[in-house]
DNA sequence: CTGTTAGCGCTTTCAC
DNA sequence: GTGAAAGCGCTAACAG
């Protein structure tokens, strides 16, 4: 046999935690009555005078359940894996805040993990969600460009899915699971809408790459916008550019140089708008919003330091993580088509926006 | 008995995931052979032939391994726990990101909790990550405020220690713990230095809650380096307040309008200085930083956006948290006193501090 | 180097 | 309502 069954020598190492066998006996019940009147559903099952005990005695004790191997009895971790790009960057800060005051709700551990945007990182750290035997996992922010990682992604979350786990996205990324975004084309509308009240006619749209399903819809939301107004937008008024401050600064500086008669931009990022204050003010050197006007979407805190103070559309980020994992927890058997939640947007409406001027 | 040893009838539930003993019979090897080949130690134990059936055995099947039932029999999770307060506080956040980075090169997951500054929280997490037998944590922030609270608190890490888990705060809140944080002291002189040179003399010092101990930190520093240069810190130049930016900017108000000569504000918190900023623009209506220089602590993103963009001392918040999970790592016999490592830090020279006006 | 086997701590039938 | 016992999937002696 391979060791004695029972009683540590007391010069094995220190870190002997309490069992349920402990408690056990210190009670003097079994070790099953033990496991029920700890874990089992409240008030069933176990009666008042040995519940009293054991509860007593893990007390006394200092007894600390074992999730490890409650999951392994069990199959059920009670826990969720996140899978974020990077963690430093407010808007999956703000989903993460989300998802954690929600998991805290449903009594679950959620494991954080940050991809940093390498797209072999996701795939293995999904894998280890997968080791983990997470409940289920959330997917926020995929770099699903190649159609062979893609395929791999997919392939990866059908293993998941296959061995009982559920998924569900965070913002679309093509990926044929359960989804949580914002309902972009109405933001778009708002923005377009806000501007369009206040005058302006001549409107610079600084919108995000192709293929981005966000971007896509949030440029479908403008065109439509202003179609309905009339207005259809002239390509000449539009540009696409990736999601960075700096490619925000360069495209706005051809925007409006090309385009001088413009009389607002529309970024659909926040970022984007960032870039394009900066090169209105220091490169352009034209006063917003006497000159033109600014209005980005996203919403997320920064905008309020910027000078002048950003007009935006408030993302509900946090509450995007929040629905998530409710959605998660919603399947108990999941069936059917993929499911689809659009959360609703805000205009905050702040200094960056005013009338157009009446040239 | 309880149920059939082995042989799934196939209407059980479809998440059956592989195990290591079906990839060792595919393999045709035995059940500890596969272990060995899958997580023994690299090249060592296993013949080359039968290591590779068995790799492709596990490939062919898909198999996972089965995270809960290791950390059962190594009694070692392979995970660790992270709790903070506030994942959306961009401050907690780059911590996060750093810990994350770490972590990702330990091959070692971790287990996020948010207590969202519920001190109660705080101690229900720490027991959590214990019950998951996390192989450490990661304290950062603490409401180390009320004693009774604290004793609680120590308690509970005392048992999480003694089951064998390590313990390591990020930032000091006066646990007894290895430590990592900045060096507040040297940031405080930093600050001094800088306006000194620039020409101030008449320093206003917005400082934070006594009791703090890296704000009382900063606070010695700041005192000794203008008594170094024969100028102590008089008592009415300082204001101690809390760490917001509302407190920021009345303590500022408050401080520039009975001490109408300074020349320079010196806050220990970059939000303590957005708060200036904004009162001296908004209220007091003296210029940045031709009539009045502002300068902050901690360097966190938003600094940059701030009109005009803050000068401010940067902290190494993402290294804060990669040092302190490599701490955590490099504790094989954690004896002897509690370690502290303190990390530098570094000025950032922006638009809100200049010469000190020549009156 | 490989196989056998006894647990790791807990849940969950099944029988009383 | 309570107890006995069979695993959950894997690791680590121990024996060859």
């Amino acid at each position: 046999m391979a060791r004695t069954p029972r009683a540590r020598s007391s010069t094995e190492r220190s870190s002997a935690a309490v069992t349920l066998q402990q408690v056990a006996e210190h009670a003097g019940v079994s070790i099953a009555t033990a496991s029920r009147a700890l874990h089992g559903a409240t008030g069933r099952s176990v009666g008042e005078e040995l519940r009293r005990r054991v509860l007593a005695a893990a007390t006394e004790l200092d007894y600390v359940s074992n999730a490890p191997a409650q999951a392994l009895a069990r199959s059920r971790s009670s826990t969720i894996g996140l899978v974020i790009h990077d963690i430093a960057d407010p808007y999956f800060a703000a989903i993460v805040a989300g998802v954690s005051r929600a998991a805290r709700e449903h009594e679950l551990m959620v494991m954080l993990a940050a991809t940093f945007r390498e797209p072999l990182l996701e795939l293995d750290y999904l894998r280890r969600v997968r080791t983990q035997r997470a409940d289920g996992v959330l997917l926020a922010g995929s770099g699903c460009t190649e159609p062979a990682f893609a395929a791999r992604l997919a392939d990866t979350l059908t293993g998941f899915t296959e061995d009982g786990g559920r998924v569900v996205c965070i913002g679309d990324h093509g990926l044929d699971a359960d989804l949580v975004t914002v309902d972009h084309r109405r933001a778009a509308e708002l923005a377009v809408a806000h501007l369009w009240e206040l005058g302006h006619r001549r409107i610079g749209v600084l919108a995000g790459p192709a293929g981005l399903v966000g971007a896509d819809r949030q440029l479908d939301g403008i065109r439509r916008a202003l179609a309905a107004r009339g207005a259809p937008l002239p390509p000449e008024h539009l540009t696409r550019t990736e999601l960075t401050r700096a490619d925000g600064r360069s495209a706005a500086t051809q925007l409006l140089t090309k385009q001088t008669d413009l009389t607002a931009v529309l970024a659909v990022d926040d970022t984007l708008a960032a870039g394009a204050l900066t090169t209105l003010r220091d490169d352009l050197h034209r006063a917003v919003p006497a000159e033109v006007s600014v209005v980005g979407l996203g919403g997320l805190p920064f905008t309020a330091d910027l000078h002048p103070s950003l007009t935006t559309v408030r993302f509900p980020l946090e509450r995007l993580g929040a629905r998530a994992l409710e959605l998660l927890l919603e399947a108990p058997e999941r069936r059917g088509p993929r499911r689809t939640v659009e959360l609703d947007v805000e205009l905050t409406v702040r200094s960056s926006t005013g009338p157009a001027p009446s040239d």
